[in-house]
DNA sequence: CGGTTAATTGACCCACTTCAAGCGCGGTGG
DNA sequence: CCACCGCGCTTGAAGTGGGTCAATTAACCG
């Protein structure tokens, strides 16, 4: 399942961590350097396999480079719920540095190229750097806003006001990743079962869903890719405001 | 709306903070000691009022020592979703310590007596003694746990599993935090608006869906607080598996 | 060209919503 | 002291969003 592959300080995923901490605050060349020096390895994960599974204690965190992966629980009566969506640039279960045993899995939906940071590397990186410590407790805080955000949809929302929402956020975050193409469009390899997981929905009814959400209009997505064509008619259907996602560089 | 008292250290919120954290990991007098001593005084909040509102810029962090709290984000439509439901020992807002801006609000369910710990004090505490920055990130991230459980609980179970479920977490946590009276029971002050608005069903069916987990038993609530006469009916109905809740006590 | 997985659609049912009304209780003013 | 009011709780009736069962089509793969 697990191949070790060199360590590329250039590649993808490396580029959108820093670019999403660049627009939260100031991140200086030498607090970068330091942080991707706590890289020690990289892998791929087979599409379908688990980057990291429920119950174990985890001593390294995994920052996705390559590739598509989602948080999910299944619960005893057969369902499964998606509870995150990762693109590159993710770091998919840092919050297990400080909590040690993961309480729930991460799945690779596509191949996936990672990046593993030791905790004990994490650890010493914090101590010695109080403000990129805060960086990344930032980043798991960002997490749990978006999964607040998740409640409040599914509680106060249609699925297909939900699903708009869930397109607006996967294209706010591409962004701030550098992943929007020139086309305005980014990665998104979901099949309809995945989505379904996601939404909280049966499949039949996420079917039906993207059907109306596609009469509404404003984007396109084969499965492979989703292309916005009018983000302020989904921005509207989705009653979206970004501020949850923290885009503003302050001191933190 | 806000009164400034007498800081005592003896208050049952510090005790459960404390207990919290010993549930978790060893926690030295000297840093509990230095934790306490980062708090500069006491406030009263008035039921209805806010804690800390969506949308500002905070500098200082909210200890729970009396009351109950809730954290909740308006949608534009109308509605209303309570994302979370704080106890005395609870950090409703730690999460702005690296984040700043509030995304949403918390507002104060019954009169409430709180401790402010300003961003400042702890950002030193944080640096001087990095253990103590790695539990109050962890108590962050059980936040995060927490409301990843509701997100799975309202997308794959029905109401009545999803409240047997809330019952079961708020009694788990009111023990570890030592809330929990010589009855059995935990205070849970709520009307069944608020307690619609944490579901995110109507008032109506919250009204039925209480009615129904009523006949399955286990449980007495008169809205003050909530008796458990037998636990193991109502984890069997919300399916719970308290790991989420990380009650076990690791090196941070 | 058969086998498998994903997408799509129809029919029917149930969970939950909305609208509406009635009840119980504490608080207030006359 | 009582009449009234407002809030929270409760229930009925009817509509709808989403679930389940079931079948068909489309795309891919060996």
């Amino acid at each position: 399942m697990l191949d070790t592959l060199d360590i590329d300080h250039n590649s993808r995923g490396f580029a959108s961590l820093v670019a999403g901490l660049r627009a939260r605050d100031v991140l200086s060349d030498a607090e970068r350097d330091a942080l991707l020096a706590a890289c020690s390895e990289f892998r791929h994960v087979r599409k379908g396999s688990d980057l990291t599974s429920e119950g174990s204690i985890v001593t390294v965190s995994t920052l996705l480079i390559d590739g598509f992966a989602c948080r999910y629980t299944y619960v005893p009566d057969g369902g499964r719920q998606i509870t995150a969506l990762h693109m590159p640039g993710d770091f998919v279960d840092l919050y297990s540095l400080p909590l040690k045993r993961m309480d729930h899995s991460v799945g690779a939906i596509t191949d996936c190229r990672v990046a593993v940071f030791p905790h004990a590397v994490l650890k010493r990186l914090g101590e010695q750097h109080p403000h990129l410590n805060r960086l990344l407790w930032m980043l798991t805080l960002i997490d749990a806003a978006i999964q607040r955000q998740w409640i409040v949809a599914k509680g106060r929302l249609g699925a297909r006001q939900q699903l708009a929402h869930l397109f607006c956020e996967l294209y706010a975050r591409a962004r701030v990743a550098g992943l929007v193409d020139a086309r305005n469009s980014i990665p998104l390899p979901l099949t309809q079962v995945q989505l379904a997981d996601a939404l909280g929905v049966s499949i039949v009814h996420a079917n039906r869903t993207l059907k109306a959400l596609r009469a509404v209009g404003g984007f396109e997505w084969d499965g492979i890719r989703l292309t916005i064509s009018d983000l302020a008619r989904l921005h509207a259907e989705a009653q979206f405001d970004p501020v949850y996602l923290h885009l503003e560089q302050l001191p933190r």
